[in-house]
DNA sequence: TCTCATATTTAGAATTATTCTAAGGTGTTG
DNA sequence: CAACACCTTAGAATAATTCTAAATATGAGA
């Protein structure tokens, strides 16, 4: 057997832009490595921007801001709307839900097909369910912290 | 019996504003006329403000924002988070959730107790469940409009 | 009713996330 | 390698919201 020499054999980043149509230019090489290696995350595009810039990777804040908007385009990515303030991106693109440590800002997944929502009214006419999101909103009990 | 004189008989915002401890001013009687007379509404602060110049009050930006902030604290109102561009405030204190329709930027209710949510994992060690909100998002089909 | 301390309003500046512009760099294909 | 479309980016622009600090209104008491 041979040994894979890639030097990223995790996300197959290269791959999935090739799929998108997306040209894997350097930074969305990079951003997508950030992204996809390791499991799923949430992340916002000032946070990876600075992990990039962490990682030594030169890339712009609107580069980040393009590459999160093609990615989700393409459906390697979803956005998630829980805070007015920022936007999320979603490495998770499967049927899921949301916790939300509204102290932290951060996100956890709740699978989508453990739980079930009944007794939902028909969409108004006209129009067509584009996706049900649930926010489970959490407040951080201090006492827990010690 | 006599016929009761005030002027706005419906939302008795007066005694609202007095029960919150907030002074009932000319700006803060007058958008709490807009929003509580009548049936449950979602309004942006910018459209509540250009609300109130239609109707003839003059009242800034900033204030508006001021209201609806305390507002919301006194608990005459909640936000509705849907839409990370605009922040969204609810005359429906009571528990519900909300049709988005994403074309219009409008929001309906859906009565809480109307439907059930089973299957959500407990809370993550240390957090409390603040809220539960649950937004059905809504494309128009164009073809229902002719 | 007048006074005065305090709460409120507001114009305009500031902040912040995000988008836009337009100029130069890069990937692909023949 | 040429050529062109696609990409990246610095910096300006936008838009919702918040802040500042000065002017004004409110209400408790005299
Ligand atoms: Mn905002
Ligand atoms: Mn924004
Ligand atoms: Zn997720
Ligand atoms: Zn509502």
């Amino acid at each position: 057997m041979k040994t894979v020499t890639q030097d990223r054999p995790y996300s197959q980043t290269l791959t999935r832009l090739r799929e998108a149509g997306l040209r894997p230019t350097r930074q969305r090489l990079a951003l997508g490595r950030l992204l996809f290696d390791g499991g799923d995350r949430h992340v916002t595009a000032e946070a990876l921007h600075e992990e990039a810039q962490a990682a030594g990777v030169s890339v712009s804040l609107a580069t980040v801001y393009n590459t999160l908007h093609q990615f989700t385009e393409a459906h390697l990515l979803r956005e998630v709307v829980v805070d007015s303030a920022r936007t999320y991106f979603d490495t998770n693109v499967s049927d899921h839900h949301h916790f939300f440590l509204e102290n932290s800002g951060s996100l956890m997944d709740i699978d989508g097909n453990k739980i079930a929502i009944t007794g939902l009214p028909q969409a108004p006419d006209g129009t067509d369910v584009a996706r049900v999101d649930v926010i489970v909103r959490l407040q951080g009990t201090p006492r827990a912290a010690e």
